[in-house]
DNA sequence: TGAGTAAGTTCCTAATTGCAACTCAATTCT
DNA sequence: AGAATTGAGTTGCAATTAGGAACTTACTCA
């Protein structure tokens, strides 16, 4: 049937991210947005981007809440997108994702970084607990799957419900 | 040309990691190996995904260094793909991705999660700057870029070279 | 001898990406 | 005033890719 990957029948927290951010450019347009992009055509000049892919993926990424249509201008009808909270929840995955790259292909000589102000370093990022603090280590950690949850489709399906819900209100 | 997303004209190290570990399915294929699958059936039954193209993602992870192939099994040739350190390393990846899926479309019902045994808490993720140990707040970062750098090509064939001198070794 | 298993490969079809050109509404240059 | 430009897409077509199922290879076990 050859269409692309589908998660949603899984039923795990990973998929459920995927289903929403894993499309082909979907991750680099959000590294895009944190870096101040709001408009369609910076994007698609950024990124290179094919504009009907860019178009669809704006949209499903507004549909998911993590980023807002607004209109900036009335009269020539101009539009814009912005993180929303959720969108900026999304920034240590792109944290993690540029600390690997610069680590495992750019060896340290990475090309895009952030640079952690109080301290004046180029983060190197390190995960904690927020419970108790400590350093997360790998061997400290244990997968628990739980197979009878949801699974991405309806979770995904319920949020939404909710999304519309909140603005009703 | 109809070829899928192609990011190794970007110079960004989120693009170089999406390269490695972008295409549909790869970072479910890796979730797996971080709960302990090692074989080729047990993905495919998993994941349900097309034979072909979890081949052809071994298969480049492999290539890329992210997992190593081993026969376990003389007799009846059979193969196992293991995660390396480099490949390890994405732990942090798949956990912030898990984390937002817990967080945004799961809402603390999530069917994944980590159990930080050291404090018994499910795993509440949180990044913190490894040179200060402060946690990294939104506000706290400035994200710099280098448009002078290597593009995510050239820096993946570097890093490839880099592999076989050390194999050769 | 026949069934079963592990690890793929091959073949075909259907979706999707990529690309370029086109639309539409309003604004600015000449 | 008319022409060109800008922003934000849409439309149509060709090239890939993913999906699906069947088929291979090389053994082991009953």
């Amino acid at each position: 049937m050859g269409r692309t990957a589908d998660y949603s029948k899984e039923r795990c927290s990973v998929a459920a991210t995927l289903e929403v951010v894993g499309d082909p450019w979907t991750l680099l347009i959000l590294r895009d947005a944190f870096r101040g992009v709001r408009r369609f055509d910076q994007w698609q000049e950024s990124l290179g981007v094919a504009r009907n892919v860019l178009a669809a993926r704006l949209k499903t990424l507004v549909a998911h809440g993590v980023l807002e249509k607004r209109r900036y201008s009335e009269h020539p009808p101009r539009f814009e997108y912005r993180l929303t909270e959720k969108g900026k929840d999304l920034r240590p995955v792109l944290i993690t994702l540029s600390d690997w790259g610069d680590r495992h292909v750019y060896g340290e000589k990475g090309p895009l970084h952030f640079l952690h102000e109080p301290c004046g370093h180029k983060l190197r990022p390190g995960l904690i607990c927020m419970d108790c603090g400590e350093p997360v280590e790998p061997r400290s950690l244990r997968m628990i799957h739980n197979p009878k949850s949801q699974t991405v489709g309806e979770a995904l399906a319920e949020q939404e419900l909710a999304d519309l819900e909140a603005e009703a209100s």
